[in-house]
DNA sequence: TCCTTTTTGTTGTAAAAACAACAGAAATGT
DNA sequence: ACATTTCTGTTGTTTTTACAACAAAAAGGA
């Protein structure tokens, strides 16, 4: 645990918290770590989620699989992202999807159940705790909301240039590398892998991007 | 404000909170009463949104329009749902989406920003109303991965299934009424309105669904 | 380095979806 | 009740996508 401690100390679940503060959070919530391997599943569809997880190292993919079998790929999470953490709130807390560790991943695990139910009022340290995990929870349904605008267009082209045009956005320059691999990427966006690569490359032909793996440059304004 | 009193008090986001406290936070809040009609455009893109707003009745669909001028229903929003709470916490609280009004609604608007600078630590209550829109947000999340696994389906049949089947378990019920008419269902879907109602009758006919107008009977287990 | 495995790109074909144009049904207003 | 408007369903055609099979490139291991 105190080999974790700064990055545990710098993930906005506990921000503007002192030592002290931190220190008792961390003892109130039973805190543990726990290591995954890449390919390992680390919360399965149907899990009852009581425990808040906390990404400290590594990578993170949330999948659903259709009844047909196909994967779809909800978002890719990386260090200080949170697993879950809008079922631990929620009446039905049996997990809606896979957690699939697709790099080795060091994972915080807090009992929120338990120090919920001690500390509801008594713990003053409760408020600021649950006040970051609003604003964190609003970030990912910010992020959702950018996902299905992605996938809601209505040609691989034009899912290709907004997902490339929010990636941009957010790296705030048209020079930018993406996370996913053509595969991943392909199930984010719910479209066929070879007609993706297809699609892009003709997007290079065009001129309209440049890519060489996954750096890309978005030669327009979308 | 009093001809809505019994409504506010049965609101979620103020769960949990006697009469005395309610009164507190309304005034804290600086809380006013607004009405819209069909067609009115609540929010619109690019709005800086610093206020909380509480449906407490009529009709909003969250929808974006697509660079090529394409329109997406995110979702459809009813009584006690709250609009674009995710952006009140967000860093960027210029909104991402439009919010339009599809049937005659009253709109409860709390000025959170003020009442969150003057009470941070003072407001008692504010402890409970963070955690009441934690949980409103968890729902809303849930949500937003729901019809992600909806619009995630590789054809127009299997986007149909899952929905309904979605529907159906949220009904607790296999039959069931859709909020959705045939054009919204569509934008909701990111499918054509013709070759959607093509495949409804196709599903009636082969005996997997039954419908009139609204009304759905799902025959299979998906 | 060379071999193996994984990832990415290319092409042709079959299947599915979008689109357009229209017909029928239901809802709305007078 | 009738006319008008809106909503839903149907059909044929064009466009787009998925799929399969394979080639090329990159990454990883011995």
């Amino acid at each position: 645990m105190q080999k974790y401690y700064q990055k545990i100390k710098n993930s906005p679940i506990f921000y503007g918290m002192a030592d002290f503060e931190l220190d008792r959070m961390l003892e109130c919530f039973k805190a543990s770590i726990k290591n995954y391997e890449a390919g390992d599943t680390i919360i399965r569809r149907g899990d009852i989620i009581t425990k808040i997880y906390v990404i400290l190292e590594g990578e993170v993919n949330i999948e659903k699989d259709s009844y047909w079998g196909r994967r779809i790929i909800i978002q890719k999470l990386h260090e200080n992202n949170n697993i879950a953490l809008s079922l631990v709130a929620s009446k039905n807390t049996e997990s809606n999807i896979n957690a699939i560790c697709t790099k080795d991943a060091t994972i915080l695990i807090l009992n929120y159940e338990k120090c919920s139910a001690m500390c509801q009022n008594a713990c003053m340290h409760h408020g600021a705790f649950i006040r970051n995990m609003f604003k964190i929870l609003s970030k990912e349904n910010v992020e959702l909301v950018e996902k299905i605008e992605n996938i809601s267009q209505k040609s691989i082209r034009d899912k290709l240039l907004t997902y490339l045009s929010n990636e941009s956005e957010k790296n705030k320059s048209n020079m930018f590398e993406i996370q996913f691999n053509r595969q991943e990427l392909a199930d984010y966006l719910n479209i066929d892998r070879s007609a993706m690569s297809f699609e892009l490359s003709k997007l290079k032909r065009e001129g309209l991007i440049n890519y060489k793996k996954n750096k890309f440059i978005l030669r327009v304004e979308v």
